[in-house]
Parts: structure tokens; C-alpha cells; sequence
DNA sequence: CCCTGCCATCTGCTATTGCAGTTGTCCATG
DNA sequence: CATGGACAACTGCAATAGCAGATGGCAGGG
């Protein structure tokens, strides 16, 4: 079967061959988290298929897509709009995204792999570099890749989805204000040694305890200065 | 603006008007949760149009959402099947939901209404009466209105529509067989009556913490006889 | 008898076309 | 000048037609 082929295909392939509808789905998902559609932009289905160089067909499924993630909202008839959200919605997203994260943890405590836990481990140790060095940057993606690595453990499909939804929603309420914290470096690195302390000792209930107060503490620390309590 | 209907047209019009996308997946929705399309069992864009008596469009757009919903996958280019899901992702999907409820019982502790809280007691006050009559039917449908009422209570559409999702899975995996229990009638009305009363308290982590012990308690409670611990 | 290659058929996917409801504008009218 | 109604330009929605890739059976060569 075709062994002549030394070219690895599939890699090239990953990006080349995906649907029409997938590529729209993603392009517009990520210009709405960038910002690049403000929150109440409107949005035509025909008007972005020719901005695409593609029919409207694709378009209309990624807006779709987007709608059930909540990105979008369409007022059928009229149009669709980029969703708005506010600061207080985006708390109560943060609770359930702590709950969330917490039982991911949970599960990953009794079922992750050793191979998994080494390189948890491996990661904690450039987070203990990175808080060294202050490269928040690096302590960012380390940060990623650990929280990640832990919902992935789970191998639960409908984890996995709700989470990278409310990490839509994430960007989406807090538009371009993600510097992270100055001086809360060492709590982050801490807080991801307790997680992998607990998950190594197999610990389900001790993990989600720590991953969601972690969460929580990441969130308060994140928020903007205050929503000026009105009224 | 046509102030001479008398005919209350919005409400028949909630099904005649909808869009055909939108009908066809609420049917296949159905179909599936209620088990008349088998998971494992493979569906056709084209077949299922013409059975629907409509294009494949619509239809198309209905698959899509189900896959959203994780009740479908698509093969691209081979097929779409109904999803399978094992007993073991059954109880995972159990956790998630009792966090789930739990965040939206501390949410509503927060900011539910006094109406609602009314109303919240009315419902146990029937489920009183339906477990000293041991009325499965009555004390089943209270049951569904004090957790949809706390859910709603929250206003979070993201908490909202995942926990319908998680309702999709539970009455896909568990086929047909929810026989309410025998003797833990009065479990399920005492723990009603906890949770209501931490909601009056407007102690939200009161009321977290009960109403996630009482999800994970109903779950082991209806579980089927045992997954047979393989291996 | 078994394996290999081809081909009819089916699949999801995309483009094109047109329909029906909504909106905003412009002109005629009071 | 203000107001009401009709027309034009949108919008989302649906149907039709045809594309490329995947599958299963069938025939031909080993």
C-alpha cells in the first residue's frame, strides 16, 4: 500500500483537509476571542462567506456552532450577533469552571497514567524555573499545558468540551487583560505542586479540593479591578 | 400593528414556526433519548431527509447540533452513528452533574427569589404527600420541577444548557430502566426539604454542599444492579 | 482457492439558486 | 412640517445539483 511514500502526509494534512465549515468555525471563533469582533458586531451570513472566498453554506454551520457554544446569538430573520456577557456572568462562570476543573482532577487522580504524572511532574519543575526566571510568559503556558494535560487524563469527552467552552467565555469577558499577576507567582507554582502532590498520592477528594480552590484563587487574582458596584 | 388579532397566535405558533433545522433535531433528539434510534445505529443525511419529507439541509444542521450535544459522531466522509456510552462514562457524567447542581443550588442561594422559594416549598410539600401515598409518578415530576426551578433560579445559560446535555446522556445510558426506588422515598423527600431550607438560609455553601451530596446519592440509588467489575 | 485491482454506490460536503420575512428609506399625503 | 405607506435592500432559511472521498462486491490473475 503505497510504501514508497516517504513523505509523511498526515502532518500537512491536519490543516489542509479539514472541512470548509470546520476552518470558518475556527477562524471565526478565535476572531471573536481576540477581540477582532467586538461583542454586538453583527454578523451576515453572505457578507462573511464572500470575505471567506467561500459559500454561505459553511458559514451558516459555523454559526451554528458558535450559537450552541454561545458565542453568537441569531434573532431569526434579522441577523446574528456576537454575544455580549458581563462581569457577572463571567464569575458564576468561574465557579462552575472551578467545579468543573475540580472533578477533572478527581478523576484524573484514579485513573491517570504514570507517564502522565511525569510529565505533570516535568512541567511543575519549569513553572519552579520560570517563577525563578519571572517569565511569565513560559509560567503561562506551563500553566496551560498542566491543566490541560489533567482534563485530557480524564478522558472525558463532555468534560473536555464544556471547559474549553467557558475558556471561550473566558476570553471572551476579559478582553486583552490577561497580565498576570506580579507578585502571585510563587501561589501558582505552589498551588500546582499541591495538585500533583495530591494526584500522585492517588488522592480524589484532596485533588479537587486543591484544584478548585486553585481555580478560584487564579480567578479573583485575574479579575479586573472591580466592576464599580453600581447603584 | 394589526391590533384587531384576537387569536392568541404565539402560542400554536411555537411549533408551526419553527424552522425546519430546528424540528428535525428536536425530533432526532427524541428519537434518540427515547431509544428508537439504538446507539451504534447509522444515520444518512439523505435517508433521513427524505423520511422527514424535507432536504438534507435541515437535516444536516440538526446532526451537527446533536454532535454538539455529544449524542452523534460524524465519520467524515464515511457516516454518522448514534454515540455509544458505556456505563463506566455514565458515572463520570454523574459526578459532573452533581457539581453542576451543586454551583447552581449555591447560585441560587445567592439570588433566587422569594416567589421562588415559595413555590420551592409548595413542591415539597407535595412531595410529602406523594411519598406518604408512595406515588413514584407524582414525587418523580416534583422532583424534576425542584431541580429545573433551582437551575432556572440561576439564570446562567451555560450551567442551564449543560445540564440538559448531561439529561441527554443520563436517558441515553440508562435505557428504560428508572424504576424510581422502593424505600428510599423518604431519603429523597428529607434531602428536598435540606436543600430548601439552606436555599431560605441564603447559605450558599450549605446548599452546595447538600445538593451535591443528594445528586451523588439519587445516582448510586438508581444505578443499574452493577457493571460487573471486569477483570 | 486466495489475493489484488477496479467500479458501482453510498457517504458527507459545498456551491448555486431562490424564497420569505424584516428593516430602513423615500416619497406622497394630511 | 409631520406622518403613513410602499418599495428596495438586506437578512436567515431551504431546496437542488453536483463534488470528492470511502466502502463493498465482483471479476480477473496469481
Amino acid at each position: 500500500m503505497a510504501c514508497d511514500a516517504a513523505v509523511p502526509i498526515e502532518k500537512l494534512a491536519e490543516e489542509e483537509t479539514l472541512s470548509l465549515g470546520e476552518r470558518a468555525y475556527r477562524r471565526l471563533r478565535s476572531s471573536i476571542l481576540q477581540g477582532a469582533l467586538a461583542a454586538g458586531a453583527r454578523i451576515s451570513e453572505r457578507g462573511l462567506a464572500s470575505a471567506l472566498g467561500i459559500s454561505a453554506q459553511p458559514v451558516r454551520e459555523a454559526l451554528r456552532r458558535l450559537e450552541k457554544d454561545g458565542l453568537v446569538v441569531t434573532l431569526p430573520r434579522r441577523g446574528t450577533v456576537v454575544a455580549e456577557i458581563g462581569p457577572e456572568r463571567l464569575a458564576e462562570l468561574g465557579r462552575i469552571r472551578a467545579a468543573l476543573e475540580g472533578v477533572a482532577a478527581a478523576l484524573a487522580a484514579e485513573r491517570m497514567s504514570e507517564d502522565n504524572l511525569v510529565t505533570l511532574a516535568q512541567l511543575v519543575r519549569q513553572m519552579r524555573a520560570a517563577t525563578a526566571a519571572a517569565d511569565h510568559e513560559a509560567l503561562a503556558e506551563c500553566n496551560e499545558r498542566f491543566h490541560a494535560l489533567v482534563q485530557g487524563a480524564t478522558g472525558n469527552l463532555f468534560l473536555i468540551r464544556s471547559l474549553e467552552a467557558l475558556d471561550a467565555y473566558d476570553a471572551l469577558g476579559r478582553p486583552r487583560a490577561l497580565g498576570s499577576t506580579p507578585k502571585e507567582l510563587p501561589r501558582v507554582l505552589r498551588e500546582h505542586a499541591a495538585i500533583l502532590a495530591a494526584l500522585k498520592a492517588r488522592d480524589a477528594t484532596l485533588a479537587e479540593a486543591r484544584m478548585r480552590a486553585h481555580v478560584l484563587r487564579s480567578l479573583v487574582a485575574n479579575r479586573v479591578p472591580s466592576p464599580a458596584p453600581r447603584r
